[in-house]
Formats: C-alpha cells, sequence, structure tokens
DNA sequence: GCGCACCTACCTAGTGTTAGGTAGATACGG
DNA sequence: CCGTATCTACCTAACACTAGGTAGGTGCGC
C-alpha cells in the first residue's frame, strides 16, 4: 500500500503548491500550517527557518524533475525525440499540477530571495542546460557550440511558455511553443 | 531642459524597479516611501491602495513598451528586422534596466497578485502578441496560422530567456536565445 | 482663505521566529 | 518487567516587527 505521506511531506508539498501559484514572497508559514492541520510554530520543528523551506522544495523538485528526464544519452540519433521528451517533462509540471515550473517563478523574483533559495534556482537551470546539451549532442549533429545554443533557447522558451499559459489562463499557448520547438529538430 | 520628475512618477518609477527585481509581494508602500524620500501615508495620497500602484506601473510599462516598438507595418519583406527589433526592445529593458521584463515577473507569481493587477499584465501579453502577430505576417510570407504560432514563440522564449539570464546571472544568455530566434526568419 | 501636497499618529492584521511545555512512544539499566 | 530517561511531534503564548491603510492636522503657494 502507498504510505501515507509525512507531515513533513505535506508541509513541502503545501509549500511548493504556494510558490509555484504565488511566489516565495506570496506564502506564509501559517498559511503552510493551516493547509496542513498543524500550528506555525511547528512548520519550524521540521524546518528551522522559512528559507530552509525554500531550499527543500526546490532541492527535492529538481531532483524530481532530473529523475523524470532520465537519461541524457537515450536519444541516439533521435533529435526531435530528444526535444518532445524534455518538452513533455515541462507540460506535465503544468498540466498535471496545474502549475508554472518552480524555478520559472524563483527565477523572476530572484531579487527578492533569500540568496540559497536564488542559489538553488539557479542550480535547476544549470543542471536543465547540461542534460539538454548531453541530450543534443548525443541525438543530432549538431556542434557543441549549436547544443549549447539549442539547449538554452529551449529551456528558455519553455520557461515563458509556461508564465504566458497562466498569465493568459489557455493552455494551448503552452503546447503552441512546444510544436514550435520541434521544428527545431534536424530529423 | 529635462523637466524634474514629479514625486508621483517617482513612485512609479520605484515601484517598477522594485516589481521587476522582487515581484510583487517584494515591496511595499515603507519602502518606496523611504526611496522616494516621503512617509507612507503619503504614497497612499498618489495611490489609495497597493494595487493601484501595481495597475498604474503596469500600464505605464506597457504603453511605453508598445510605443518603443513602434508601426508593426514598417517591415515590408524584413522578417529577421522585424524579429530582431522586437527582440532588442526586450534587450534594452534587460541591459539598461538591469532587470527582467515586468510582466514576466507578474505572470510568474499571477496567482498571489490582485485580480486587477494580474489582468493588466495579461494585457500586456495579448497586445505584444497582437503587435508581432501584424509585423510577421506583414514581413513574410508565412500564414496567419504561423504567425500566430512564432509570435507566441518568440515571446516566450524572450520572457524565459530574461528570467534565465537574471537567475543565473549571465547576460550572454539571452543574446544567444536572440540568436536562436533571428534564425526563425525566412529571409 | 482655499486646496494641494504632504505630515503625525495611529490601527488592525499579519510576519517570521522563539521560549517553554506536554502527551505519548521508545530505549534501556537494574 | 519496571521505572527512568530521552526522543518525537506537536502545542500555547508571546516576541519584535512589518504590512496596508486611515483620520485628521499643518504649511504654503495662489
Amino acid at each position: 500500500m502507498a504510505k501515507a505521506p509525512t507531515k513533513r511531506d505535506e508541509i513541502l508539498d503545501t509549500a511548493e503548491r504556494m510558490i509555484r501559484t504565488m511566489g516565495y514572497n506570496g506564502f506564509s508559514t501559517r498559511g503552510i500550517a493551516k493547509v496542513v492541520g498543524i500550528k506555525a510554530a511547528s512548520v519550524h520543528y521540521y524546518f528551522p527557518t522559512k528559507s530552509d523551506i525554500g531550499v527543500a522544495v526546490t532541492e527535492r523538485y529538481t531532483e524530481r524533475f532530473l529523475e523524470r528526464l532520465g537519461d541524457p544519452t537515450a536519444f541516439e540519433g533521435a533529435h526531435k525525440k530528444a526535444i518532445e521528451h524534455y518538452v513533455d517533462a515541462f507540460r506535465d509540471a503544468l498540466v498535471q499540477d496545474g502549475n508554472v515550473c518552480l524555478c520559472a517563478v524563483l527565477g523572476a523574483e530572484t531579487g527578492g530571495l533569500p540568496t540559497e533559495v536564488g542559489g538553488h534556482a539557479r542550480i535547476f537551470f544549470e543542471r536543465n542546460l547540461a542534460w539538454l546539451k548531453k541530450a543534443l549532442a548525443a541525438s543530432s549533429r549538431v556542434s557543441a557550440k549549436e547544443a549549447q545554443a539549442q539547449a538554452i533557447h529551449i529551456l528558455a522558451a519553455v520557461e515563458g511558455a509556461m508564465i504566458l499559459s497562466t498569465s493568459l489562463g489557455n493552455d494551448t499557448v503552452f503546447n503552441s511553443v512546444a510544436g514550435s520547438l520541434a521544428q527545431i529538430a534536424d530529423d
């Protein structure tokens, strides 16, 4: 049977959902506590400070996302497949969770973040670019330099598409961008 | 000579800068007051509520941005020029102001915004898509449908690129995306 | 002496965070 | 197998502070 989520997990789940809809400065320990059914002070039993929550959420999000991406070298000669696989991971995040990518939100408000939280958002982007670069290099004939440029382009477009989608309240926007990105492929 | 900015303008300037670095929930009337050299209560003399500031900032930002874009039909047969001109407008916003696009930030935290503010961010995106669609249709042989898809793609990529740039602390990221977008052109 | 552009002084509600406490489970020495 | 100790998972109460917002006053240029 599915193990019941611990209170710690529930805090992380709630915090992630809240950050992804309202931003880091849009959630409070009391807000989380109310949802989880606990007192605000008890949240600090699990996470000493608010930024500890931010860091934990971001780390878990990054780990899960890269796990979901899998092996970047698994797309030998299938450039388009690689791009589609990558974009699908974000589509899941947007459609299943109904929210923008956590790090799109954090990245947008970088200047208002505790430095450690901003740093972990940055790590998400760096690891994503590394994954993409590897996947693109393994699946197509592009040069390393081109792979780098394509990686940045794809990541930027996908993150922007999620923001546009939610602001316009229109999920087709994301799919439109997904279609355009697939056309980058050389196969 | 350059007319001295009014206190009202200074409030708007400061609010814009703060929102663009820290998000809507990352600035306060007290914070603005301190920068402008005024008491917090006096901010309410110009703008009754905080969301009035948000709306005014967003409206002014949108108006200025579209003015800077100019006439979308001015790029007859110069597809690439049209795209470059559009991307340059955002580069100015990023490099000159040193900040992400206001509406990228607002769009990212849509769920934590007063509805009127979120609505005005949305208007920014809608008017940008309309401008782009017109510019692309006038400058290239693409169908209306393709122009729409390209418009969404370009806007998403540019907004995402700005977020990536600030989060990674690396301005070359934006220029890389700019280069990739120029390649969309059919001339 | 009217009204614009500000002020002082205050309010209520919420913020993150801490101190100190407690009921119940677990570990262990005699 | 019993009592003492320690740990877990919370709690209440309060801290110092900031949030947005308001009522009413003051100075000053016209």
